[in-house]
DNA sequence: CATGAATGAGAGTTCATTCAT
DNA sequence: CATGAATGAACTCTCATTCAT
């Protein structure tokens, strides 16, 4: 009946599962994980609680599905970061590609950073507090004295809760970004016994 | 009702009302606000629900008198900031005695930063939001380059968010915390113009 | 639709039905009618749900047909019973033969004593007791007096509980079962007034 | 409002938890347990379902609290049993005092023995299940030939599911019950070898 | 014959909150 | 000050069942 085949517009393919991520994930990002509730998000849908649970198996499998589809970068980033040589050109490049992954997923960064509480007890929070370990691991080099070690991890921090703050200041998206990766780069370089 | 200060000997002291609050604030760091139920603080306390609604309204008037009490350093902060000259020695200073009113007061901190989503839309999380904006504008000079700009929003973030990141480092409490202070000051000196 | 029984080589030759039929007694046995849902049953058949209602209108219509299917003999049982004369000889027969019957489909039978409350109103239940009923009344003579009326029943229900008690006893099968028959039988003979 | 304390019909006292049990009990017996909604209970007693949660803290729970009720009679007198040596006049008296805490409890009889696999991996079906077995290991002798451990066993089976079967028979209520006992009686006395 | 997708109904459970006492 | 008892609203989740394809 709503057949046809042609081109265009259908009103669903295979794609409502993508759309419960989409809609899950606005939502999550806007009220929390927590206040936002199944019923909410098959409203918005247009489609019954039970037809979600045909896609996912429960609530916190949509949230693992958004981390699996769009952590991936991150994850990508850290294995890169692995394999190289712990240098300073090393750690500016992490950041500079840290930054870059952020801004493609920032909805999903701002969700974690605002949710952490919530997270904390579900499997995708604890795998999301690792990548942030994992990263400040390969930026701070513990031979070096303390307080490097410390203005590394700053950097991380300020790059990182920076891009939230972005929208306080005026300007060009393109260069507030690039600013700010400056100072998180001044910051190792620093670290590193360079001058600035 | 409300408490009074005054003289003598209360039935019980008066302290059921600062208990509350305390086995609240415990149990909100360790759940999160939404999963830390009225039932829960009650029974960690040994009292019946109904008794929390004696000393309180409602479960968001819990948390509101816990800011009320203990974020009284930070708002007395920004009173004295905004009395100040607008000059590096201020914000020096400023950033002085945030680190140390956030030491005081770990826990309060360290809840709001993972309850953001959850309290963003409690009286008491916006009041926070205007809090922390509000040092921000007092370290940020709308007159200088965006990047200095940004840079003592960095140093900001890095003092605030790498206070809870210090459990990762070792060394003694104390020397971390300075060590950081450091960092934070460097960066405002660097934004200044200042050699560090 | 229904399978016709005929000629020839059917491509997957019929047997889903039977297949579906032998998992769902299976599955109804191992954790009851109620709790077994079509779902488990479509998953551990590796097929769809919608693929069971090609073969059967109803889960009670799955049920319905595996009683068909496997609660004949008892209906045979019965036919035969009604038209023997009521000695004391029929009786015995109609024990052993009993006895044979629950002997082939004791997974059955353990079904519908183990889930007689959700059965009662499936009309499947309804059958079955008055299966049971039946044969009760086929070993009770109304003429003689109570107590030899409800020896007689206490012989079915020996034979018919106590065959599910089996296990509880070592021994080889095929004694046990005898030795449970000849109680059943005693009991019939002393109630007719025989020597044991 | 409601007060007033003299004599009479208060609408409730504390009786609403004794209340839940009753007429959940009597739900479960018509319906089965898994058939039985907590709306329904909460229904028929004119309450809201949280209401019932404030009683127990969930619908097994419910249960559980029926049963360490009601089923301490049998409880009582396995335990009393254990004191006594194992002879047939031990064995007659198990049986009379069985008979009675039936009929003291019968609908808690009948809804154990029709929601059998309902309750297998409920707590308490498996307690129910090791009362039964422990009073027929009370009653049969491992050391006697087979057969007769299977007729005690039997008299067990005759006594217990005769009473459920007793409607179905005409006569005083407490005529049949006698014979019942009778019979199972009969059973252990020649399964001892005495003459009936 | 079979599937992917969806639905209506309802389950058990928990929550913040409110009375009368 | 505090309790016992209860409520309305909402929650996550499961079920048997039904389409169009």
């Amino acid at each position: 009946m709503t057949t046809v085949a042609g081109s265009g517009a259908r009103k669903d393919r295979g794609d409502t599962r993508k759309r419960i991520q989409e809609v899950a994930l606005e939502l999550f990002v806007r009220h929390g994980y927590e206040k936002t509730s199944l019923r909410e998000i098959a409203e918005v849908l247009g489609v019954t609680k039970p037809a979600i649970y045909y896609h996912f198996r429960s609530k916190e499998d949509i949230l693992q599905s958004i981390f699996e589809d769009l952590g991936r970068p991150v994850d990508d980033l850290i294995a890169w970061g692995r394999q190289q040589p712990p240098t300073l050109e090393t750690k500016k490049e992490l950041l500079r590609r840290y930054g870059a992954a952020m801004d493609a997923t920032v909805p999903l960064f701002r969700f974690m950073r605002e949710n952490e509480a919530t997270l904390r007890d579900l499997k995708v929070g604890q795998e999301f507090n690792q990548q942030m370990t994992a990263i400040g691991e390969m930026l701070t080099d513990p031979q070096t004295p303390l307080i490097e070690q410390l203005r590394c991890m700053g950097a991380l921090f300020t790059l990182h809760f920076g891009t939230f703050a972005l929208g306080h200041f005026e300007g060009d998206p393109e260069v507030k970004r690039s600013a700010l990766l400056a100072i998180a780069t001044d910051m190792v370089e620093t670290a590193h016994g360079e001058d600035a």
